[in-house]
Order: structure tokens, then C-alpha cells, then sequence
DNA sequence: AAAAAAG
């Protein structure tokens, strides 16, 4: 795996020094950072030789523009127009060369062919620097990359102090004595958590069956599941009655006891349906967790056994283990000639709400008059907080950092946009600033880590962690693909603190002995939920093995869920669950609206909608749909770009730089974007594609509506898939009236204006 | 069926 460098491309660029690679970039001089961008840019020469030899994708228009040099004012220009308008010369000449809607330049398939992966941008122009030798589309490319990087170095030269000695020594300690803890603890947390553990005990097999009832609706197969698992560990469970007892005391915790994820249905009610049953299969991939220290767990000897029992689990998960749990074991028609909608066994698991944990709450009253300093942060990060715009904590922060500074596991749920990455960063960067060496170490392993599941995630938060930590001499680096290691190895040589980053990279350099992990004491998984999904959860399993044992842990998520389930069972034996009262209500603030839309004008109706003054996101399920989408909005005279996995990420970088900046309103993008990604002001979140899952509906949606602004949101559906998409909203509690559109409807050119003076526009259109 | 993350 230690690959080197993914952008082959590079080796055709002029100026290219590549060849020498890392080594000789100058290592160690931070201030070479400007190389960077240098090294692959081309200079006007370069480009002009290209552009007459050019052999490369062939197909370059002679009259090609640059897309960030086209002009889209037109967008805004006509206010509400009904219709797409005209465009102006040049784009009328772009529509004479393509078709909207067709897959244009030819030559980006041909592209495709020989790269081997993605694509890039969606302006045939662009993509083709990427791969190939492409050298002109560089400049975009660099600077954004060098944007990036330049976080991570820049504020590591003052490093003076710091390190994880310290600190190390204690921690270790609340491993050993987290046994005892235990008990306590975990009432607090709540037994339940633990789930399959230690109340279950009783559960066995009679509280299956029970629960299984419930679960029913998610799974009929999963009863039988038990093999393994529980019933095995049954040994190790414990009676509910030793667990817990305090913190939560008085939070009125202790009643709930059964509470555990598997238990969960039945207390809820209704809405909480054992979701869990459908993970069962990551239990099972455990087993590859034997080296699971024995001793730093005595306490939580049942995990093990849990382990043992899952033997085959290995990676495909499902497949390996029993055969019931796999959903294609599941009982099915004798018949599949028709399809099932009703039994399908795939999509059951995907709209199913998963139960949720049970939680302290706390709402923005019991924060008031609370200051970040009452939390026990020190001063100079709470004037850092204040200098970025947070005076005073928001209630996930205020439930939070107390128990992180305090040593505890934590799972917190705070809405989108509530203020989670403060809710982690400032007590870890507190923590690290504790208890340090008086110098710092060069080349100290990091203490802190941080994991998100997409690149730009992890960049945001390092922007705002960066921050925090440099008023107290706490460093950050991001590692996360896409871009050269080189950076982050001698970022990472230099000594940092925090690292963030994506599973993939920090993988690949931890099996490169480029990054050690072995002295983190504290680890974040953010948009947790996500992050323990069926691609993601192994990666993550086996980079939190690699911290230190009885490391802190902690997860957060809007949508925390049971899903996380694994995860809590080994990693967070006796966590603090905590989620901001009332946290539905905020959903208030969005308006949401389902446009029934015939497939046929259904990009007639999105390029309508889109013309709408405003930032505007538009979620689409796939890669291609969104590099189309936008291509075709691009070419009505509508200035937008993608954001999806088959970019470089030099081209993901630029694109969401490009709307963060206002260059460009639109932004047409996958999943990649739905989660955690912060852009002001986002007038309208556009689902062009409905979502699968109503958590992504409500990640998609939280783009809008941030920091106490409005937000609205409209998913455009067939008309077949109506009731499927009421079901999902009724998962998310979310109220939104489904209304059959057609292109020109006047509806859809007041979308980004307040509710109101849409309800009246609403009106004057003939429902369909 | 798709997306993300390593290549």
C-alpha cells in the first residue's frame, strides 16, 4: 500500500520535480510551501505548446473558455424568470455544440478510458489537465491543494511545547481504573449501553424473542442471530443491577435500565425500532480484534467472549457469518419473478430508523449564562472561541466538554449545525495542553485524533481545531487522500498533536510507520453513525485498535444512532451519552417540500429551480448524475460546479472553495457533500435525487438553515416514488407536502424566497 | 444502486 503518489499526472507536467519525489522537495523547509504551487503550474508557454500539439484528449474547442472566466450573471439577472431565458452569445454557442443533457465533449470519455478513475471536472477543459499531462488546468488545482496544506504547517514552527508524556502517564491509568469505573459509570451512562454486555444477561434468549417482535419490522431474520453472540457472552453479562448508579443519577437514569441498544425498542416505543438487528454483522467482524489487549480490559471481559464467538466475520461481514443474518438468507418469497416492494430485503435496512440512544439531554436553558471557561477550558481557548464568534457555549458544547475534559468516553448528538466540532476540539485541545512536557518533542506521536469520513470534512474541522490550538501552542495536520503524502509525512516528522484526517490515508501511512498511533489518547469518530457503516466501520476499528489502550473515545453525530454499536461496545465501555433537548424543533426553521415531477422534466424543473437567486445545493445520488447536472446548468448560462468522488481533489477543493467564496451559487454534489461540510447562507438544498436513507435526508438538509437562519429544502421525486418518500419523512419527523410540479410552474422561481410569499405563488399554480 | 476512503 504505501503508494506513493496518486497523481500520475504529474509526471507530465514541466517543471516537474516529481521524479525526485518527496525527498528532494526540500523537506524540513516549511517555507518551500510556495514550491508547491510553482512546481506544476504552466506557464502561459507551456500551455500555448500544449494547446498546438496537443495530442492529448484530443477534442480541445478551439474557442473554449475557461469556466471560471465565463460569465453566468444572466442567472440572476431576469428575477423570477419563468422559463430559462436565452443566453448571450457564447452560450449560445455552447449550445450549439452539445445538447443538454448529453455526456458532451466526447472527449471526456475519452478520458475516461485511459484514467483510470474519475473524471474530473465536468468543464471538459479542466478534467483533462487532471490526468494526463494536462498541465494547463493545473493553476486551479494548486492553489487549492496548497491552500490546504498551508494549514498544517503554518502553525506548527512555533511549537514549542508540548507533549504527550504527560499526559500518557494518566491516561493509562483511567484504562487500568476504568474497571472500577464500571459499575458507576455505567449506570450513568447507562447500563444499557452496553448493550449486548452486561444487563442483557436476562435478555437471552427470552428478551430476543421478545424484542424480536419489534424488530420485526426490520428484520424477521434477525432472531436467530443470537447464536453467537449474546448467548454466549451470557457468561460475561452482569446483572443489570451492578451497573450504574451514578452521574446520571440524578439524571434520572437508573430507571432505564434495560435501556441497551437491543432493549431500546421496548422502552421507546414505537418509534424505535431495533435497527440494530440489522448490524448484527459488524459484531461478527470483530473477531478480528483479538489483539485486543486482554489486560487492558479486564473489566470488560464479555466483549471478548463476544469476539470469540464470531469467528468467520471477517470482512464481508455478512456473508461469512450465519447465514440468517445476512439479508439475502432472510426469508424470502418463494417466487421473485415480481419484484417486492414491500419485502425487499435491502431497502427495509436503509429506511429504518434506528433506535435512538438514550441521552442526557440538555437544552439551551440549563446553558444560560454558562461560559466556556465554567466548563473548564482555559482562557486562552475560550477568547480563541470568542474570537471566533463563539462567546458562549451552545448546549452540546456545554454537555460535552465538561465529560471529555473529565476523562470520560462520550457519545454526543447535537443537530446539524449545533456546534459539534467545537463540542470535541476545545476540551481535547484543552487536554493536550495539560499535563504536557515543558518542550516539545520533535516528532512526538500524536496525542489526539480525529476521524471523518470525507476530505473536506476533515479539513474543516482542522481549520477550526487549528485555530483553537494555536493560542495554546496545541498543533494540528490533516491527513486524509487525495494529495501527495509528503506533506503530511513531514508534518508528521515535525511532531504534531492532532491529527485528523479520512480512514484511508492515515491507514496507509500507520502501515507505512509514517504515523504512529500508539500515543493517542483521546479519539473522535465524527458523523459516527457513518463512520461505523458497513465500508467504513472496519477502517475504523482497526485504526482506534492502534491508539493507545483504554484511550478516551469519543462520537459524535446528528444522527447517532444505534448503528454506532459496535464501535460503543469495544471502544467506549462506560460512556456519557449526551444530545441537546429538543434538537427536532430546530428542524423547524427549515421548510421542506416534495415536488412530484414527471421524469421527463425533471431536469427542466431542476434547471428552473436552480435559477433562483441564492446558494443552492444539489444533492443527486451519483457521480455522473451530478457532473451532468452540472454541465447542463453550466451550459443554460447558470455558473455552477460539482462536487463528487470522481474528482481530483484539487477539483473538490476548488469547487466548494468556489461556492464558499461566492464565485459561484450552485453546487451540484453527491453524498460527499451531505455530511458535516459548513457553507453559509445556503439558501436551498435541492434533492434531485430523493435519498435512500432518512438520515441523509436530514444530513443533506442540515446544509440549510445554519446558525439560526432559515433554510429550505425541496425534493423532487416521481410521482411512483411518493409513497416510499412519505415514509422516509415520517421517519424523519419531518412534515413536507408533496406537490406535482411541471416545468413553468411559478412555484419554482420563488423557492429561495421566505415560505410565506411562496405559500402565495403556491397557490396560483394549478396543482398540475 | 451508490457513495466514501488508499491505490
Amino acid at each position: 500500500m504505501a503508494r506513493n503518489d496518486q497523481r500520475p499526472q504529474g509526471a507530465h507536467r514541466p517543471n516537474d520535480r516529481s521524479g525526485s519525489r518527496p525527498g528532494s522537495r526540500s523537506p524540513g523547509h516549511r517555507g518551500h510551501r510556495e514550491e508547491q504551487p510553482g512546481k506544476n503550474r504552466w506557464s502561459r508557454d507551456d500551455r500555448d505548446r500544449r494547446d498546438q500539439g496537443g495530442q492529448q484528449g484530443g477534442s480541445r474547442r478551439p474557442n473554449w473558455t475557461p469556466p471560471e472566466e465565463r460569465k453566468h450573471d444572466d442567472r440572476r439577472a431576469p428575477a423570477f424568470r419563468t422559463r430559462g431565458g436565452h443566453q448571450g452569445g457564447r452560450d449560445q454557442q455552447r449550445d450549439d455544440r452539445l445538447h443538454r443533457g448529453e455526456r458532451p465533449r466526447g472527449f471526456d470519455r475519452a478520458r475516461d478510458d485511459h484514467r483510470g478513475r474519475g473524471t474530473d471536472d465536468r468543464r471538459g477543459g479542466e478534467r483533462r489537465f487532471d490526468r494526463d499531462d494536462r498541465p494547463q488546468r493545473s493553476f486551479g488545482d494548486r492553489d487549492a491543494r496548497g491552500g490546504d496544506r498551508r494549514f498544517d504547517r503554518d502553525d506548527r514552527p512555533q511549537r514549542s511545547f508540548g507533549d504527550r508524556d504527560a499526559r500518557g502517564g494518566d491516561r493509562r491509568f483511567d484504562r487500568d481504573d476504568r474497571p472500577q469505573r464500571s459499575f458507576g459509570d455505567r449506570d450513568a451512562r447507562g447500563g444499557d449501553r452496553r448493550f449486548d454486555r452486561d444487563d442483557r444477561p436476562q435478555r437471552s434468549f427470552g428478551d430476543r424473542d421478545a424484542r424480536g417482535g419489534d424488530r420485526r419490522f426490520d428484520r424477521d431474520d434477525r432472531p436467530q442471530r443470537s447464536f453467537g453472540d449474546r448467548d454466549a457472552r451470557g457468561g460475561d453479562r452482569r446483572p443489570q443491577g451492578d451497573r450504574r448508579d451514578d452521574r446520571f443519577g440524578d439524571r434520572r437514569r437508573d430507571d432505564r435500565p434495560q435501556r441497551s441498544f437491543d432493549d431500546r425498542g421496548n422502552r421507546g416505543g414505537g418509534e424505535r425500532r431495533f435497527d440494530r438487528d440489522e448490524r448484527p454483522q459488524r459484531r461478527f467482524d470483530r473477531d478480528e480484534r483479538p489483539q485486543r489487549r486482554s489486560d487492558d480490559r479486564t473489566e470488560r471481559p464479555q466483549r471478548r467472549f463476544d469476539r470469540d464467538e464470531r469467528p468467520q466475520r471477517s470482512s464481508g461481514g455478512r456473508d461469512s457469518r450465519g447465514g440468517e443474518r445476512r439479508f439475502d438468507d432472510r426469508p424470502r418469497r418463494d417466487s421473485t419473478y415480481y419484484p417486492a416492494k414491500d419485502a425487499n430485503p435491502f431497502t427495509p435496512k436503509e429506511d429504518v430508523v434506528l433506535e435512538r440512544l438514550e441521552a442526557q439531554s440538555t437544552s439551551a436553558a440549563d446553558v444560560e449564562g454558562i461560559s466556556f471557561g465554567d466548563l473548564g477550558l482555559g482562557d486562552s481557548i475560550s477568547a480563541a472561541l470568542a474570537a471566533m464568534g463563539a462567546e458562549s457555549p451552545f448546549p452540546i458544547q456545554a454537555a460535552t466538554i465538561p465529560d471529555v475534559i473529565a476523562g470520560r468516553d462520550v457519545l454526543g448528538r447535537g443537530r446539524t449545525g449545533s456546534g459539534k466540532t467545537i463540542a470535541f476540539g476545545a476540551p481535547i485541545v484543552e487536554l493536550l495542553t495539560r499535563n504536557r512536557p515543558d518542550r516539545r518533542e520533535i516528532g512526538r506521536a500524536p496525542r489526539a485524533l480525529i476521524l471523518a469520513p470525507t476530505r473536506e470534512l476533515a479539513q474543516q474541522i482542522n481549520h477550526v481545531i487549528m485555530t483553537l490550538g494555536r493560542s495554546v501552542g496545541v498543533f494540528t495536520t490533516v491527513i486524509v487522500g487525495g494529495v501527495k503524502q509528503d506533506r503530511q509525512v513531514e508534518g508528521l516528522r515535525r511532531g504534531v498533536d492532532i491529527v485528523i484526517g479520512t480512514p484511508g490515508r492515515i491507514e496507509d501511512l500507520v502501515e507505512q510507520r509514517k504515523l504512529n498511533l500508539g500515543s493517542v489518547e483521546i479519539a473522535v469518530v465524527d458523523e459516527a453513525d457513518h463512520m461505523t457503516e458497513l465500508g467504513f466501520l472496519e477502517p475504523v476499528q482497526r485504526i482506534l485498535r492502534q491508539t493507545r489502550p483504554g484511550s478516551q473515545k469519543l462520537l459524535f453525530s446528528a444522527t447517532l444512532d444505534a448503528e454506532v454499536q459496535t464501535i460503543v461496545k469495544e471502544f467506549l465501555p462506560e460512556p456519557s451519552v449526551h444530545e441537546v433537548a429538543g434538537e427536532e424543533q430546530s428542524t423547524s426553521t427549515i421548510d421542506h417540500q416534495v415536488l412530484v415531477v414527471d421524469r421527463y422534466d425533471k431536469d427542466a424543473v431542476l434547471e428552473q429551480i436552480v435559477r433562483n437567486p441564492g446558494r443552492i445545493v444539489v444533492f443527486t445520488r451519483t457521480r455522473a448524475y451530478a457532473e451532468r447536472l452540472a454541465e447542463q446548468f453550466d451550459d443554460a448560462g447558470i455558473a455552477a460546479v460539482s462536487l463528487h468522488g470522481d474528482l481530483t481533489q484539487a477539483k473538490r477543493n476548488r469547487s466548494l472553495d468556489k461556492v464558499k467564496r461566492g464565485k459561484v451559487d450552485v453546487l451540484v454534489a453527491t453524498d460527499v457533500a451531505a455530511r458535516g461540510i459548513h457553507i453559509d447562507d445556503i439558501a436551498l438544498v435541492v434533492q434531485a435525487d430523493p435519498p435512500d436513507e432518512y438520515k441523509t435526508y436530514m444530513h443533506r438538509s442540515g446544509r440549510t438553515g445554519r446558525a439560526g437562519n432559515d433554510g429550505r429544502v425541496v425534493t423532487v421525486i416521481a410521482p411512483a416514488r411518493r409513497k416510499r418518500t412519505q415514509q422516509l419523512l415520517d421517519r424523519a419527523e419531518i412534515e413536507a407536502p408533496m406537490i406535482p410540479v411541471v416545468p413553468g410552474d411559478d412555484l419554482l422561481d420563488t423557492l429561495t424566497m421566505p415560505p410565506s410569499g411562496r405559500a402565495a405563488a403556491a397557490e396560483a399554480v394549478p396543482a398540475s
